[in-house]
DNA sequence: GTCTATAAAACGATAGAC
DNA sequence: GTCTATCGTTTTATAGAC
């Protein structure tokens, strides 16, 4: 880090990630282009190709950002230091804030369904990347139940497997069929997996 | 139904149309074309055009030939006269075949992640569509709580939702990270949904 | 009635201007 | 180092041949 990259090189790379991954959330991988983000840009779509040479390369750049987003977070002393219960309400509180955007989707969401048309690098990276949360989430879900602040049956991991395809699939329900739809989900979700209290 | 069709018109049409959903099913709306179609017909992509005038046309009939496979599926003696469990089952049955085979994912899972880019009246008919398996779904669990064959909690609508929203995540997962976690999913589904069995 | 030749536009990507 | 002119391909769709 002796030398900062040149300003305008820096911002245009970081703002085509960011509306790549917009547009990747919003329409999917097959239905954004460079143009729409050169349009947004004001520049040519070819200039795109200047900061990220292929769309694979392009795709695969956004999964590495939010990988590294999730490590970020998950690390978080804000969020280590947390009780399950409120870990996995911090991960809903993720979910609840797309669905209140757009609404978009999560980006398993956003490529599981194209999956058999992306490239092999965008393929592997994507299962690194939900095989880490499930790993984590299947943590948290453990401590959870063994301090008895979580209640659920089965192993673990299925658990985790079983919770995030439900908030996988609930965005895109939220898009289809409103953001009501989407609530309900979540409140059946957290209900079965808060102890009811005994009155 | 005085005249039938001319044999080869129907044939060509239908199978037009049994392409188009595998290909729909595996990869996504935007990223099959005519071409695909024409390929494995052995016409060029221009012939579907007589068949289906416009991609927006044959998709719809994709999803209306879903919408009729249902109902007729549902209100089959074989399917109404079986316990709420065994009409789970007999659903459950439907995504497990799915997951043998590909795995292809379902209508909804196929289409969600695109549905911002998809027609109007593509959209209307999935809208359509899923809100009719909900409902079903729902009356299948409010009839199993009501005779003890099932248990989970809150409204039926929310659970039938959930439910729904699980299995099509979890053909998605089925496509990245494979088959196994499907079933991972689905055991987890299917034991919280039927009673405790007490010994 | 069924299909082909062909067009018009959008796609991702290379080569080269500045 | 950054972007534009341009290419070759693929896309959906029309017009017209048979």
């Amino acid at each position: 880090m002796s030398t900062a990259a040149p300003a305008t090189a820096f911002d245009t790379r970081t703002r085509i990630l960011h509306l790549a991954e917009e547009l990747l959330l919003a329409r999917g991988f097959n239905a954004f282009s460079y143009q729409h983000i050169a349009k947004e840009l004001g520049v040519k779509p070819a200039a795109i190709h200047y900061h990220y040479p292929s769309k694979e390369e392009l795709g695969a750049a956004i999964i590495q950002r939010q990988q590294r987003r999730l490590r970020k977070w998950r690390d978080l002393p804000r969020v280590t230091e947390l009780t399950p219960p409120q870990q996995l309400d911090a991960l809903l509180d993720v979910y609840r804030h797309r669905a209140a955007h757009g609404p978009q989707v999560c980006l398993f969401g956003a490529l599981a369904a194209d999956f058999l048309t992306l490239p092999a690098v965008m393929q592997q990276e994507l299962r690194t990347f939900s095989g880490e949360l499930t790993h984590w989430l299947a943590g948290v879900l453990a401590a959870g139940r063994a301090d008895g602040s979580l209640q659920f049956s089965g192993h673990p991991f299925s658990k985790a497997a079983q919770v995030l395809t439900t908030l996988a699939g609930s965005l895109q329900v939220a898009r289809v069929h409103g953001e009501e739809q989407f609530h309900y989900i979540l409140r059946q979700l957290r209900t079965e997996l808060l102890p009811t209290r005994e009155a």
